[in-house]
DNA sequence: TTGCATTTGTCACCGGATTGTCATGCGGCC
DNA sequence: GGCCGCATGACAATCCGGTGACAAATGCAA
């Protein structure tokens, strides 16, 4: 059910604040430093995914990825590739190799978790689901719809995030902290209040014409989807 | 249902390249690097469809084909070759060895897509829809004709992939990162905002005196046709 | 080849939608 | 009652997409 993803990073801090994103995400994470040392590894056991330095010791993540293509058992691994800012042609060069996708560094954690997701989905479509749904809530990522009942809901691009964050765990409360990192990004510097205002104006638009309110506060500690929602109550 | 495609080229990356986008499009891809080797395949099993680099170590392509044609088995299997940017007169001598198309590199993908596209259609139609038509909108392939209701629509060829693009794939919401890649090829340096104005005359076209606009905007992520259009508002 | 028409990619500006913040009000909880 | 935390309407800044204008590129015909 849950997908392994094997992150080739040098840089410490950056591995780790993967490796959190992606458990937290529900993930089996691995990590080495060394592209060599990935090399080794790879020969062993296949991953769902890699996510890859383009600078590496020991083996540059451009060679590593050269090398994992020619291989028949790796040959189409998902992989994404983490590159510096700069140079876009690097982006023709890292496709041409054999990324399958690729992100500029510094990025925003949503955002690599979304690509992610699209790639895993691609490869093992049963692992990861296009249409979320809880009670009489529907969300589909590939065509950014929301509908509760029968009747569609308009959301705004934070709104939908936020929706979708929270329908992936639904039942699980989080902290208006965990929803600021989760749904805009570990970086932003925002205060905790606006996550209120912006769960607000999605319950509204959720409860338009509709009863039960399918957003449960949880005074002293954050926001949840209500998991028994719909339910008998 | 789907078509199996066997690529035949010694360069690593353009394989992969080529792998990669067809199957993204659904095809079943096999690949080998040596002329010599994709013969000896091809007497075992015979795809649907053989791109075929001009150049390759072991037996060259030219060569390959003519082998191929020679055969009763293999005499009317679709072939596309792959030929080095320059001589012109290379086409009559591939065209003329029996290849049914020819493309130059480098190449766009998207192009290439379509080639392989109407090949195989010639080949076994039930395979690949000729006709594409969602709600009042109906777009040829062959005949390269768009019309609306009983109206006919004029579009340049780059609006005319865009439609089509977006007709592949009802609903979804793509990028304009993606329209980019697949509509113009990936490897092109195109302003993101590009893609606005190409929607917009699409828009223009498609909906002079019409009403309903078949494209939906969705703010922050991209375009889609619009999976409901046409159905009750 | 030149000249004309069409198609394409960019830009700049506009206007509406979205977003983050604040202030106020309400309700629960001790 | 008083305190604390949440809900919400208002608002200004910003973001983002739509569009007309323009010039370069391309294709076509003569």
């Amino acid at each position: 059910m849950t997908a392994n993803i094997l992150i080739v990073e040098d840089e410490e801090p950056l591995t780790t604040l993967l490796r959190y994103n992606l458990e937290a995400e529900g993930y089996e994470v691995d990590a080495v430093a060394r592209g060599d040392e990935a090399d080794t590894r790879l020969r062993e056991t296949a991953p769902d995914l890699v996510v890859l330095d383009w600078m590496l010791p020991g083996l540059s993540g451009i060679e590593l990825c050269r090398r994992l293509r020619a291989r028949p058992q790796t040959q189409t691994l998902p992989i994404i590739m983490l590159t510096a800012r700069g140079e876009e042609s690097e982006r023709v060069r890292g496709l041409a190799t054999g990324a399958d996708d690729y992100i500029v560094k510094p990025f925003s954690v949503p955002e690599l978790l979304a690509r992610i997701r699209a790639l895993l989905r691609r490869a093992s479509p049963e692992r990861v689901a296009t249409v979320l749904s809880i009670g009489d809530l529907e969300l589909d990522r590939d065509k950014k719809r929301v509908s509760r009942g029968s009747r569609p809901v308009e959301l705004g691009p934070t709104e939908f995030r936020l929706l979708e964050f929270l329908m992936e765990r639904p039942g699980r409360v989080f902290s208006r902290e965990q929803l600021l990192d989760g749904v805009w990004g570990s970086d932003v510097y925002i205060d905790e209040r606006t996550v209120d205002v912006h769960v607000g104006r999605l319950r509204k638009a959720l409860n338009r014409g509709h009863i039960g309110d399918p957003i449960r506060t949880v005074r002293g500690a954050g926001y949840s989807l209500d998991d028994r929602f719909g339910k008998a109550s």
